[in-house]
DNA sequence: CTGTTAGCGCATTCAA
DNA sequence: TTGAATGCGCTAACAG
C-alpha cells in the first residue's frame, strides 16, 4: 500500500479510502490510485485490515460438520456458502467425524483465526467450553444436533415427528413387526427418532419387540451386520425403519444381497442421491438441508450483526417421500 | 496478550514465547503465564501473528471446486482437509458452478485473505490473471482440469484412457452403435474424454455415428432430453457412454423411465454413491478423488514450503468397475 | 477533500 | 533467560 501511495502521489490514507470504496475522494485522484494499484498488482490485505477496523471482523465464518463428504452435510454447506457469498464472507469447512476432541480443537483453530461465527454440527455432548470461546466475540449456531450446557441458536429437523410419520406409514401399510435401526441414544437426535418410533407404535397399539430395536449402529457395516441378525431371527421383521443415512446404506446392502428389497418394507431417515433410481425406489423421511443451511446462516449473520435477542431454536419440517420400498406388504402377504 | 502479561508478571515477549511453544522459558514462569491465559480465557490471534511473522504465512489454504456438494468434489475436499489438518492448516472451500467470473472473484477473496495456497478446479479457460495473484506469494495447484496460459502444478485423471477403456469394454461386449454424451468440448477434460472415445472406436474399426455423439449436455436435465432423442431415432444406440456424473444421472433417469435399464448397455465416467445398489449395478470408470486430493495437497504444501522445481503434472489412474450395466447385450441380442 | 498521527495484536530484532 | 524497542499492513480519529 505504501508503494501504491508513492507511485500515485496520494497519501496512505487516501489509498485506503479508495481501496475501501469510501466517500469523498476526487475522481481524478481515485483514478490515479487505481492505476497505480493495477500497475503494481497490489492486493488488499484483509488480515491487516480487520486487525484495525470493522470491530475486528474478518468476514469469515467456520462450518464444522460431521463429515463434509456426507451428501446431507455437503448440501447444507452449499447453502451456507451461498448465503455467505452474498455478504462477501468466506467459509472455512471442517469434518469432525464424531470426535469430541477434534471438535474442540477445530473450534479453537477457528477462534484463533477470529472467524466472525461458527455453524456447528456437534460431535461432543458438552459445549460448556464454548463459553470461553465466545468471549472473543465469536457467535455460534448449532445445526442437526442441539447444544448441551450452552445457550445458542439451533436449527434442527423435526426428528420425533419424522420418525413417527415413517413408523405410522409402515403401520398403515399393515406392518406389525417393524424393526428400528439407529445411532446410539446418547446422541440426542437419535434418541428423538427412537422416541418418535416408540410413540407411533404405542399410538397404533403395538408393542415393539425389543429384539427388533437396535440402537448402536452408526455406520453401514454395523447396520448391515445388525440387519442380518434380525433377518435370521425365528420371527423376522416385515418392515424396517433406518434412522440415519449411513444406516440406510448398510441395510440396503443387506436387503439387496438377500434379495429381499422387493419384499421387506423399508423407510429411511434422510434422503440419498440415487434413492429414486433404486428398484424399488427408497421411501424416505427427507430433511431439507438447503433450508436448514440457509436458516442457520441467517441466524448466524443476524447475531454477527448484533442481534442480542433471546436464543432461537428453529425446527425444520421433514417430509415423507413415497417411492415404493415403504409400501411393500412384507413377506407374509398373500 | 497485554492482559496476560500484566496478570502473569511476565513481559509481552515472554508470553508470546509461551504461546508459540518457543525454547528457553523457565518452567515456573511459563506455568504462571499459562495460568493467566486460562484465567483470562485468552485466545491467540493468528491474524495478528501472521502479520508479523512466519513469512506472512496464514496457515490457511483455499479450495475452489465446481460444486462442493458434488460427491466427487466433496470426497476430494475431504482428502485435502485431512492432509491440511496434519499441518494445522485450515481450509476455505467455495463453489464456482462453472462461472469464470466467480472463479476470479473468489480467487481474489482468497488472495486478499492471504491464504498460503489455492487448489483450483477451474471454471475459466484462461488463467493468465493468476500471474498477478501469484505476486502476493500465493501458490496454485490445479485439479481435474489443467491451467491455461499459466504455469502451475496439476493433478488430472487419465481422461483419455478412461473413456477409451469404457468404449472398448462396450465394444468387447459386442456393441457397434455406441452413443457418447458429454460436456462441451471447450472444456479440456471433456475434449479428452471424447478423444478417448473416438480413438477406441477407430481402434475397433468402428465409425461413430455423428448423431450419437452429443457434446453439450453438462447437467442431468439436458442429458436426459438428449438421451430421449437418441432413443427415438430410427436406429437407436445399443449402448451409451456418459462422460460425467451429472450426465450419468440424467441418462439413468431416462433409461429407467423407459424401462431400458436392463436392455441398453451403459458405462458412466465417475462413480456414484449408490451405483452398486442399482438394478443392474452401474458399470463405471472411477477416478480416485481421495488420491487426487491427497496428491494435490502434497504438491501445494511442497510449493508453500519453498519447492521451486519445475512444474509437475500428475496423471491419476482411473479404473473400470464392472457392475452389470456395461455388460448388457443391447436390444438386438437374441 | 486530504494528510498526519497513533495503534490494532503480535513477533522480530537486539540488548541486558 | 528475559525484556524494550520497532514495525508488519492497515485504518480510526483527528487535524488541515
Amino acid at each position: 500500500m505504501l508503494d501504491v501511495s508513492a507511485l500515485s502521489g496520494a497519501s496512505l490514507k487516501t489509498v485506503s479510502r479508495v481501496v475501501n470504496g469510501a466517500q469523498g475522494v476526487t475522481p481524478g485522484l481515485a483514478e490515479k490510485v487505481r492505476t497505480a494499484i493495477a500497475q503494481l498488482g497490489y492486493r488488499h490485505n484483509q488480515g491487516a485490515s480487520s486487525l484495525r477496523s470493522r470491530g475486528q471482523r474478518t468476514s469469515s465464518i467456520g462450518v464444522l460438520l460431521h463429515d463434509v463428504a456426507n451428501p446431507f452435510s455437503s448440501a447444507m454447506y452449499r447453502a451456507i456458502e451461498f448465503a455467505a457469498r452474498d455478504r462477501g464472507v468466506v467459509t472455512l469447512a471442517g469434518s469432525l467425524d464424531g470426535d469430541p476432541e477434534r471438535e474442540r480443537h477445530l473450534v479453537m483453530e477457528l477462534v484463533e483465526r477470529r472467524v466472525d461465527g461458527v455453524i456447528l454440527m456437534p460431535s461432543s455432548g458438552d459445549h460448556s467450553y464454548l463459553l470461553d470461546e465466545r468471549r472473543t466475540g465469536t457467535q455460534f449456531v448449532f445445526v442437526d444436533r442441539p447444544p448441551a450446557f450452552f445457550d445458542a441458536d439451533s436449527v434442527l429437523a423435526d426428528n420425533r415427528v419424522g420418525a413417527a410419520r415413517a413408523t405410522q406409514h409402515l403401520v398403515d401399510v399393515g406392518h406389525r413387526r417393524i424393526a428400528y435401526l439407529g445411532d446410539s441414544v446418547d446422541i440426542v437426535t437419535a434418541r428423538e427418532r427412537l422416541d418418535g418410533f416408540t410413540a407411533a407404535m404405542s399410538e397404533a397399539k403395538l408393542v415393539p419387540d425389543p429384539q427388533l430395536v437396535v440402537t448402536d449402529v452408526g455406520d453401514p457395516d454395523r447396520a448391515s451386520v445388525a440387519m442380518e441378525r434380525l433377518l435370521d431371527l425365528a420371527d423376522p421383521p416385515s418392515a424396517v425403519l433406518t434412522a440415519q443415512n449411513l444406516v440406510t446404506f448398510g441395510v440396503l446392502h443387506t436387503l439387496r444381497d438377500r434379495r429381499l428389497r422387493h419384499i421387506i418394507a423399508h423407510v429411511g431417515f434422510d434422503d440419498l442421491p440415487l434413492a429414486d433410481l433404486l428398484e424399488p425406489g427408497l421411501t424416505v423421511i427427507a430433511q431439507d438441508p438447503t433450508r436448514i443451511g440457509r436458516t442457520a446462516a441467517d441466524l448466524l449473520f443476524a447475531r454477527i450483526d448484533g442481534d442480542a435477542s433471546p436464543t432461537r431454536h428453529v425446527v425444520s419440517d421433514v417430509r415423507l417421500i413415497v417411492r415404493g420400498s415403504g409400501e411393500l406388504p412384507g413377506p407374509f402377504a398373500s
